[in-house]
DNA sequence: TACATTATGTAGTAGACACTACATTTCAAT
DNA sequence: ATTGAAATGTAGTGTCTACTACATAATGTA
């Protein structure tokens, strides 16, 4: 309406995506780091775009190189999360075969949200403040995450039923969502408090109950 | 600095604060409880004092009558809708001696949260999304809230342990912070899918645990 | 080197929103 | 009935922020 510069399609604007040189494609990671980051201490309704210009060094023009809206940016920036959330549990998360394996996962999740830069927050404080409201692809990223996540669960609980470690009562999926609402909860108490108390006994809760179907 | 009409000390104000009339008092109570729907549904940062006025048939100038920020608003909000929680869960919640009162608290929950309107869901959102950022006041007061939940949890099971329903063994600091952790994980799930099932299988797992400490 | 394309800097614009000044109406107490 | 305070209406104001236009610098490629 006010802008009389190219205006193209959608379809034109999308298979046009400009190049990046190695320069730009440093550029863009620096910015969604930046953002991830931010994000993940203040949820996304609590972040600016200046913050994250400040944040990576860049300027406004910068961001809107790489990115269409903030909106894009802040999928890009929970994609990275996500990402570093389920590599963080590595190799526990995608090996969980044991009780013992059961054991470290917990240990390395106490740990990750000990660290100070929870990236765990994040999934919990953008999915909690966007859930109901606004942006429903954000959100569905999210889910899609944690799907992923409860997934590695329930696979390990079920090899763990298969190799006769669990009785045949234990139901994988019941137990992994059990553990998932566990681990979400404990995580959103520890970060109320700043104490990691909350997390460790939900952990250590639910794997009790895990336990109780040991054979 | 631009505004050259009265301006007072904060003690003035505080102490200064008109009487309302019983028409007052009425539409105090109309924007709070719109304040609280909105909030609720979703989130303080998704919510404008324009949505509010608008949900509550109100203006602007009857918002700041009433509440000298959108803050204070919040702050009553949030006391109410906890309130409303709280006593949504009564008569069970102040009365868990027995399995059976766990077990029925456990309906109750569940069926607050299908129930559409989720005062649950306010807990959570409110306290995810301002728990990194912004404001430390609401924080303290869904602090406040939800240590107030707890207590009744942890009562409770004491009371069985007193009774000799539990076993020695049975720490109910511990199983109320697991119970409550298995609420808030299973309500942020459910919130997320549009099910209640996560909500319902936390809290079966916690409640499976508790009672195997069953004398 | 020439040139097209990418990367970055500068300086804005429009809209949303919290909050305000001031005028008018309603109402309760004397 | 009078009057002062409370309740409500109208019409803004300034700020924050997502987003944009346009100019310049850097860079890969022929």
């Amino acid at each position: 309406m006010w802008y009389i510069d190219f205006m193209d399609t959608d379809e034109e604007r999308g298979s046009e995506r400009p190049r990046l040189t190695t320069k730009g494609i440093a550029t863009r990671q620096k910015i969604v780091q930046a953002a991830a980051d931010l994000l993940c201490h203040r949820g996304i309704a609590g972040v600016c775009l200046e913050d994250i210009q400040k944040a990576a060094n860049v300027g406004a023009s910068q961001v809107y190189h790489y990115f269409s809206s903030k909106q894009e940016l802040v999928q890009a920036a929970i994609d990275l999360q996500i990402q570093l959330i389920l590599e963080g549990q590595q190799p526990f998360l995608i090996d969980l075969r044991s009780f013992e394996a059961l054991e470290a996962w917990g240990r390395i999740l106490v740990a990750m949200q000990k660290n100070g830069q929870n990236p765990l927050g994040l999934v919990l404080t953008s999915m909690a403040s966007e859930l109901s409201g606004s942006d429903p692809q954000v959100r569905l990223k999210i889910s899609e995450g944690f799907d992923r996540w409860e997934n590695h669960v329930r696979e390990g609980l079920t090899k763990m039923g298969e190799q006769g470690i669990l009785r045949e009562e234990a139901d994988p999926q019941k137990l992994a969502l059990a553990m998932m609402s566990a681990i979400q909860g404990g995580l959103l108490l520890s970060q109320a408090r700043g104490d990691t108390k909350p997390l460790e006994v939900a952990f250590e809760t639910v794997l009790r109950h895990i336990q109780s179907f040991q054979v």
